[in-house]
DNA sequence: CTTCTTAGTGTATGCGCTTACATTCAAATG
DNA sequence: CATTTGAATGTAAGCGCATACACTAAGAAG
């Protein structure tokens, strides 16, 4: 590949000046017919690829935007990739899950398919980048890797330490997804779903339709702004029937399969088990149904179960689980959306939005049952 | 937000030239400490954020590759969307899976997940992109879209019509991830799975530890090369144990889920069902299970069924399935790294790289059974 | 004491584009 | 026919950075 013909070459070759060459590309409408046409098949004949870096250098502006997704487990820890090549196909039984808990990415990958849509959408490139939870200090890296780049970011909640993000807040628009740093809600814009709303009313339905009095929590970490919006509805939905939040045991899971896996399996060893199993998340919920399924209890006859997110695995477990279904693409629309208005208008107040969820009722509360 | 600063405003506030400022930057060691610190204090004193930009125009280079994912649905069909709050939850019944059969997005998210880690190792930015199979002539909007603004690029297969790829190809690098275009395949940088050899040893699994004789293979799309791979080897697989490959029938799915249902649906009823169903995907394999469960078959007493690809849902389903487990996270991390040998060596011969896979057995094979 | 190095810093140029402004020229106007 | 006007194009000035080269000062070498 020889050197990338540049914005002279096409003029060179087109014999005309390089402000025409630009405005046959940028402004083609102020060009004459005919000279336009002599620009472009001078730069089809070159393979003229206008830069990018130059571009947005001279227009101040990138239309790029940035994603920034949780962190994949321990990155330190990743080592070098080999390139080589093996044709091979070793067989294994019974496999282990692998990464079964980790639950973040089931979601995420929609968010972003979310972003990637809407981007795609406005004329934006979508720039994504892990996020650099427990790196706290590692800036300089950081602005290397995608920061000086983009206009503005997106930030999926904890997949940046908060003093990045007081960083980063200060130099570009941050759209955060989710929920914004503790105390800092009304400074960012802000886009998440109704948690509280949706508990509430999975809540109502268990003691509406189902007749369950006696109901337990399995929660999510304590430092996740979803649990908390999580249990809050709950309780609210409990008070709205007249029952008692505190008299409801909470068991305090950490949104992983193995985690309510084990919980679930001591309430049966002790005996202990409610009529309903509310999980924070769907992962919680599916290792509950495990612990049941393992120890032959039967779902939904003997224990309701019920999760929170709507990830793939609800659909096809057995048996299927009722959820409360995010919708995650839309939360990936939504904040590239707030982006783009943001960037419109830098100086008016912090939007935020909240979207709507979906109970989805399915055997695993005999919802659905006939 | 101010106008952002630049290098001269920190050189004039740390009373240096912007020489100096940059060298901070990129080669803090030939920079007396005293003054590197004073520096370091006007940028953060400032908020100096570099501009990728600039700096990727002085330095030639940008320092981000691009990703092109394959096509969601009709894009073209995709509205507004409106940045509405809506403090709501609804209530579903049985909701329908929506994107059930959106085969390539349970796949390409980890692929993505992979190049995102391997782009990070490496110092990269990602730039993902949502391919534009099908509008092929669209190549102004492709270029104001991404290419423009990377070194480098990795396409999944069929995620850009080929048309766009040969105009691409002339002026950047590009890696294809499982197959590159018909006729072209030892033109492009490749990596791709052993599609071949995951098959066959499947298929001699089949036959050795199971002794089944009588299978049939339900196929993929006509235009997947995967596709085509994986039948070569079902095929050798089956000549290896003695077998007639012609004698066992081949049934042409979509690789969704709902054609095979619909396809072992009719084996069911005419009672033609071989004692293996070998699907070409997982999707597949999945909407057989579903069929055959229904009619009341019992696998794999009955039937064995087996999928190829390894996601998620292999490991929940019921009963779980035996599949051959493609490393996607790795096919990611080997695109990035190609990409990267490409960049420092732009004229060696193309790199083509083949990744082994794994044959998983689980219950529909029986084969971890007691 | 002079000359040569070398570390540290500044000056100036160019990266490839956009765009305000200047220029040209033909058609419209009086 | 002189003048105005507007469309089409060219000229040139940045955009913010990296870096080759020039320069300075101070120590090393002679």
């Amino acid at each position: 590949m020889a050197r990338k013909p540049t914005v002279y070459d096409v003029a060179r070759e087109a014999d005309v000046s390089i402000a025409t060459v630009s405005r046959v590309l940028r402004t083609p409408e102020r060009v004459r017919p005919q000279t336009r046409q002599t620009v472009l098949n001078a730069i089809s004949l070159l393979g003229y690829l206008p830069s990018g870096s130059a571009r947005s250098l001279a227009a101040r502006k990138t239309n790029s935007i940035g994603l920034f997704l949780p962190n994949i487990d321990q990155l330190d820890q990743i080592g070098e990739f080999e390139l080589t090549s093996d044709d091979a196909a070793d067989m294994v039984i019974d496999p282990p899950q692998g990464q079964e808990d980790n639950t973040d990415s089931l979601y995420f990958d929609e968010v972003l398919r979310g972003c990637e849509l809407e981007s795609w959408r406005q004329g934006l490139s979508l720039m994504v980048s892990i996020g650099l939870r427990g790196k706290g200090d590692d800036i300089p890296q950081l602005i290397n890797s995608m920061s000086e780049k983009v206009d503005g970011l997106i930030v999926l909640a904890r997949s940046v330490p908060d003093t990045v993000l007081a960083f980063l807040r200060k130099r570009l628009p941050v759209v955060m997804i989710a929920n914004a740093p503790a105390n800092q809600e009304n400074e960012f814009d802000l886009v998440r779903v109704s948690n509280r709303k949706g508990m509430y009313v999975l809540v109502r339905h268990l003691v509406e339709e189902h007749g369950v009095t006696s109901m337990a929590y399995v929660a999510g970490t304590d430092d996740s702004p979803d649990n908390g919006k999580r249990y809050e509805g709950f309780c609210e939905g409990l008070r709205s029937e007249g029952l008692e939040p505190s008299a409801a045991p909470i068991y305090r899971g950490q949104f992983s399969q193995s985690s309510a896996y084990q919980i679930t399996g001591s309430l049966v060893r002790q005996g202990t088990l409610p009529r309903a199993l509310v999980c924070a998340n769907d992962q919680m919920a599916l290792g509950a149904l495990r612990a049941l399924s393992e120890a032959g209890v039967d779902v939904p006859g003997q224990v309701i179960v019920t999760g929170f997110d709507g990830i793939k695995e609800t659909a096809v477990s057995r048996p299927r689980l009722t959820t409360v279904r995010q919708p995650m693409v839309d939360l990936g629309r939504a904040a590239v959306s707030t982006l783009v208005k943001r960037l419109e208008d830098p100086d008016s107040p912090p939007i935020s939005t909240e979207l709507p969820v979906r109970v989805e009722l399915r055997e695993s509360c005999e919802g659905a049952m006939d």
